[in-house]
DNA sequence: ATATTGTTTAACCGTATTGTTAATACAAAC
DNA sequence: GTTTGTATTAACAATACGGTTAAACAATAT
């Protein structure tokens, strides 16, 4: 039987982790402070250290939460099933851009806790270039199949992967960036980014079918 | 005639700043020390906050030089004179890759200290604002034209400018994930960053031309 | 020469922050 | 009910860091 405790303990636990996630999100691991973690957990930050021993602990329990999520996606983006061609890269592009939506902090976490200047986040390497060839030996196949029946161009994968990720990524990168100078659409935050959205999705299956 | 001093008072203050430079687009602000860059610049400290006062303000002198950087190459980029709007296209795509390329930090570095958490980096709103609607209505007017003579694709420059700037970026967010995780191409530095500039310029020149 | 002004050093201060520890509460196990 | 292991608290220790100060030192002006 799961005692109390236990449940207590896991509960506090969650509540660090919770807390602990959107300080290191917003304000990266130099930022964010152990105290400030501990008091939106609720806690005292004696209890943070007594569960996690170190703030590098706690962060890495988070940075390697994220990188699993990331690694998911990757898997996720491009096994849309029997749909053709062109609509699995449409719906790729489409459900990896409204990942990021509901993540957006994601992407400047993730470059920027794996900048040469950090020595953090090292460890979980290989996992990740495990499944970013497979994902790029399936697309090649299928841009090459396609592109063989005449449909599609003759295109690294690679290349449109990455074309995809920049177009995808960058919105939520400027975002605060043209708050913060008062671009006016930026108020618009929603139509910014359904038109960016948009956007990759014209922009890749361009480059993939010259439209 | 400069005397002596001045010129060693320069000196120093550029080697400060020079360091500061360094140390605070590799590291951000939070991860920045003040005698870490005093130790880099060859200085004691106190000199450090002799000549610039606060940290905050060392930063804040960095950040506008490099805002500064970015609204000239935002100006640069687009009056490429007298070549035919295509040609025009390429080389300000080229040039503004060829800019990052010389300043691989800079992207991160001013995302960064843009983002919500910092109240950081403010006051040199207006300036930025002025320029970006600028380079995007002669953008829009030769768009406009081109496409009334059925040369171009009808659309937003905004949307064309976005594109560019993704596509251009991203390599050099990646770089240092790709290395840490270990990918092949990763070592290859400049036959990827070639890749991906080639690839910029396919996008944008298929995406208003279709080839 | 001496006063003046600006530069540099070394030592120090205050505080924020990470991390520890010793004492205590508390639930379950025997 | 005593023991045992875990959760929690409060107080403290250690250090890193930004910033200050006072005195030494150098250059220039008068």
């Amino acid at each position: 039987m799961v005692n109390k405790t236990k449940n207590e303990n896991a509960s506090v636990e969650e509540r660090i982790l919770k807390a602990a996630e959107e300080e290191f999100l917003n304000k990266g691991f130099d930022g964010a402070t152990t105290e400030a973690i501990a008091r939106n957990a609720g806690v005292t930050h004696a209890m943070l250290h007594y569960y996690f021993r170190t703030k590098k602990n706690l962060f890495e329990k988070i940075l390697n939460a994220k990188v699993d999520m990331l690694i998911k996606v990757i898997f996720g983006t491009f096994k849309s099933s029997g749909l053709p061609f062109r609509e699995r890269i449409t719906e790729a592009v489409k459900s990896h851009f409204d990942f990021i939506r509901k993540n957006p902090e994601l992407p400047r976490f993730i470059i920027n806790e794996f900048n040469s200047g950090s020595r953090r986040g090292i460890l979980l390497d290989k996992k990740i270039w495990e499944i970013i060839p497979k994902l790029g030996e399936e697309l090649q196949k299928a841009i090459d199949e396609e592109s063989a029946k005449g449909v599609a161009n003759r295109i690294d994968a690679i290349n449109i992967i990455m074309d995809a990720v920049s177009l995808n990524i960058f919105p939520f990168l400027v975002l605060p960036f043209l708050k913060n100078i008062g671009a006016p659409f930026a108020e618009y935050e929603k139509d910014f980014l359904d038109m960016r959205r948009e956007e990759s999705i014209k922009v890749i299956t361009g480059r993939l079918f010259n439209r």
